[in-house]
RNA sequence: GCCGGAGUAGCUCAGAUGGUUAGAGCGGGCGUUUCAUACGCGCUAGGUCGGGGGUUCGAUUCCCUCCUCCGGCACCA
């Protein structure tokens, strides 16, 4: 027993939920709900990012202000975990003010042991971008490629972390305790990023307001990092029994695999100048892709996990079990720590395999045995036979295993022994073969049979209520036991047989999980399966009309559209815009994307282009093709003599470009209008 | 191109600090029971453990090299 924090990170409000940030937080709820049955005292904590340019502009752009953008989009998050039997203790935005203080206050701690100082860093500013360029964004001489002027030289103040100072005691932590960050091979990456020697870090800006001012300066704010890592601190500072958490337990933070420098380098160096405890680990999974896809906004219908979720559970008998399937499926088909997929038709045959025919079968088969054999009453053991004790054995086992993996956070690997204990009790039914008893009328033989196999469906019933919640309830309900409870200081886990007292009452009622037939399975793929939306069109009319669709349509309302800011006639106008010919195509040494192009643009020579459009296309099928060029674009330097000379216009994902062209045989040369 | 990770049965993967017949689940095939959600149980997969080379008495497991795939980074005006 003892004291467990965990956490999942704080999720950016630019963006709805999608099935990754389901991912994180199904499984930082489900290590909540072991730790709870273990009797610990535990506190799951997740919430939201609201600062920063990006809400700033976004903001803006869609005639809201920033708290206002962040509230809406904030509410999507927080509402969306109950409906997926996620109940975090505490849900922080960092817009709040005890988090605003407490950030503050965490500064002026680092601040005052003279972490954090002011300096400047220098950069490249253009003024109608109104933001910094890197050297690698501008055109030679120093232009601005969006408003083809000249950038000015400017330092711009901001003060700094001395993260230099901690390379060495962050090696020694590493070294020391090995599990702080997971898994390993990660760390392995972690050590040498650290190792490599560490920058002092900039932890300020002037350039947006968005944001908690550093105290004593307001015209800074807090960028990003120390203002977000900070959340899972000051969530925990309201109240002495919350502090413990922080102060005396183990602290556990989930995050994904893109986001473990921050929280395996900055926040331990950030903590360790402040003087406060450090977290046990971090843990860092892997990504998710759907049907093998990368998930993206133009999916995000396919990605919703309530859509999902509903749309499974409504095949399954009711979309109200669509949570706890999903939660099976992503915590037990995933190695985590590792990529993972998400496959609808895996789903489908796993729920069956699973959670249909091999759980749920048992508890109805058992359940069916005691209303024939025993009158529909709990059955008293006898005496019990090897045959009792293998399988009670096994479940003891099963249950210990499953705790280390857990203990491991490798729910995966514990569900696969929880299931594994299953078939055994499956085996187990056919090797006692109640009914052949029943046939010799010894109701002693049924009596200690059945009282087995009902006590291996409590302890199942318990193993499974981490992962599948509402359904450990359902099956409780069904074997006469009450929906479990934790308690502070009791572990419920399972840890033997605890035969019950004959005679109490069963109530065997629908299947637990009905087994979805093919055309179940076919509603349920093309439900599901994502979908480009159309050009231009709106997703969401765009999606299929079914009741899943409608059902997620809540969910995946108003994302935000990227409105670019007007530009007048005569802006338009000075781009020069014509008719290419592809002459010649060639790849580019060390340039996985480059292709260089001789293209026909109705001049004496074909301009050379340099286009990014390797991963799409190959040299020979370009030549010939008719392009549109951009043709007074500034040339461009890629060194090594390599000069582009204008644009090609394109559009989609950089490995599924598709060239814009005209649809008349126009000659080379030909300008647009 | 650089840095990681991975390439093992139809599919998803596990595993061996080098050694008699390389494992699991799912799917497939065969058999079988009848309590059950036509569900369970038993048997069954003849896989060069990515290719090549090396070390060794012996390698799929160690070393080198090559190939392929997946991440990350860079290039992508």
């Amino acid at each position: 027993m003892s004291r467990f924090y965990v956490t999942t990170p704080i999720y950016y409000v630019n963006d709805v939920p999608h099935l990754g940030h389901a991912y994180t937080t199904i499984t930082v709820d489900a290590l909540r709900r072991y730790h709870l049955l273990r009797g610990d005292e535990t506190r799951m904590l997740t919430g939201t990012d609201e600062h920063g340019l990006k809400i700033e502009r976004e903001a803006q752009e869609r005639g809201k202000t920033p708290i206002g953008l962040a509230t809406e989009m904030s509410a999507r998050f927080r509402e969306l975990w109950p409906k997926l039997e996620i109940v975090p203790d505490d849900f922080i935005r960092t817009t709040e003010k005890r988090h605003e203080d407490l950030a503050q206050e965490l500064w002026k701690t680092v601040a005052a042991k003279e972490d954090i100082y002011l300096d400047h860093y220098e950069g490249w500013y253009c003024v109608g971008c109104e933001e910094l360029k890197t050297e690698k964004e501008l055109l030679p001489g120093n232009i601005c490629p969006l408003h083809q002027r000249p950038v000015e030289r400017i330092k711009e103040e901001s003060y700094f972390f001395r993260l230099s100072k901690y390379q060495q005691p962050l090696l020694d932590l590493y070294e020391k305790h090995p599990e702080f960050a997971q898994p390993e091979s990660r760390r392995n990456e972690v050590v040498s990023f650290v190792r490599s020697g560490l920058r002092d870090l900039s932890v300020s800006r002037t350039s947006f307001k968005w944001g908690i001012p550093v105290p004593g300066d307001p015209k800074h704010v807090m960028y990003v990092w120390f203002d977000a890592l900070a959340n899972y601190w000051t969530a925990a500072q309201d109240t002495a029994a919350h502090k413990k958490f922080w102060n005396d337990g183990t602290v556990v933070h989930l995050v994904g695999k893109d986001i473990l420098r921050f929280h395996a380098v900055y926040w331990p160096a950030f903590l360790m100048s402040a003087g406060l405890p450090l977290p046990k680990t971090v843990y860092a999974h892997g990504f998710l892709t759907i049907n093998g896809q990368k998930m993206s906004k133009a999916l995000r219908n396919a990605v919703d996990p309530l859509g999902i979720a509903r749309a499974f559970g409504s095949v399954a008998g009711s979309g109200e079990a669509g949570a706890d399937i999903l939660r099976y499926q992503l915590l037990r088909a995933i190695a985590f720590g590792q990529d993972g997929d998400l496959d609808l038709a895996a789903m489908v045959e796993r729920y069956n395999a699973d959670l249909g025919k091999n759980l749920g079968n048992l508890l109805a088969r058992t359940l069916g045995l005691c209303t024939k054999l025993t009158g529909g009453k709990r059955p008293a053991a006898a005496k019990v036979t090897d045959l009792e004790s293998d399988l009670l054995n096994e479940a003891k086992r099963a249950a210990s295993r499953a705790r280390d993996e857990w203990d491991a956070i490798a729910p995966h690997r514990a569900l696969e022994i929880t299931w594994g204990l299953s078939s055994a009790a499956n085996a187990y039914v056919d090797r006692a073969a109640p009914w052949a008893e029943a046939k010799k009328g010894d109701q002693a033989r049924i009596g200690t049979i059945l009282a087995t196999l009902l006590e291996v469906l409590r302890i199942l019933s318990v193993m499974i209520w981490p992962v599948l919640p509402k359904k450990s309830d359902e099956m409780r309900a069904q074997l006469g036991l009450s929906p479990l409870a934790s308690q502070i200081g009791r572990d419920a886990w399972p840890s033997g047989a605890e035969f019950l007292p004959g005679g109490g009452t069963l109530a065997p009622g629908a299947p637990l999980f009905p087994t979805v037939d093919e055309d179940g399975a076919r509603a349920l793929l093309e439900t599901l399966t994502p979908r480009i939306p159309a050009e231009g069109a709106n997703a969401d009319a765009a999606a299929p009309a079914t009741a899943s669709a409608s059902a997620s349509a809540s969910a995946t309302a108003s994302t935000p559209t990227e409105s670019p800011s007007s530009v007048t006639y005569d802006q338009f106008a000075a781009v020069d815009l014509r008719v290419g010919r592809v002459r010649s195509a060639e790849r580019v040494p060390k340039k996985d994307k480059l292709l260089l192009l001789k293209v026909d643009v109705g001049e004496a020579e074909p301009r050379t282009i340099v286009a990014g459009l390797a991963l799409s296309f190959r040299p020979e099928d370009l030549v010939g093709k008719r392009v549109i060029v951009v043709a007074n674009l500034a040339p461009r330097d890629f060194g090594k003599g390599l000069i582009s000379h204008g644009m090609l216009l394109a559009t989609g994902p950089s490995e599924k470009l598709a060239l814009a062209t005209v649809a008349a045989e126009v000659e080379p040369g030909a300008k647009l209008k």
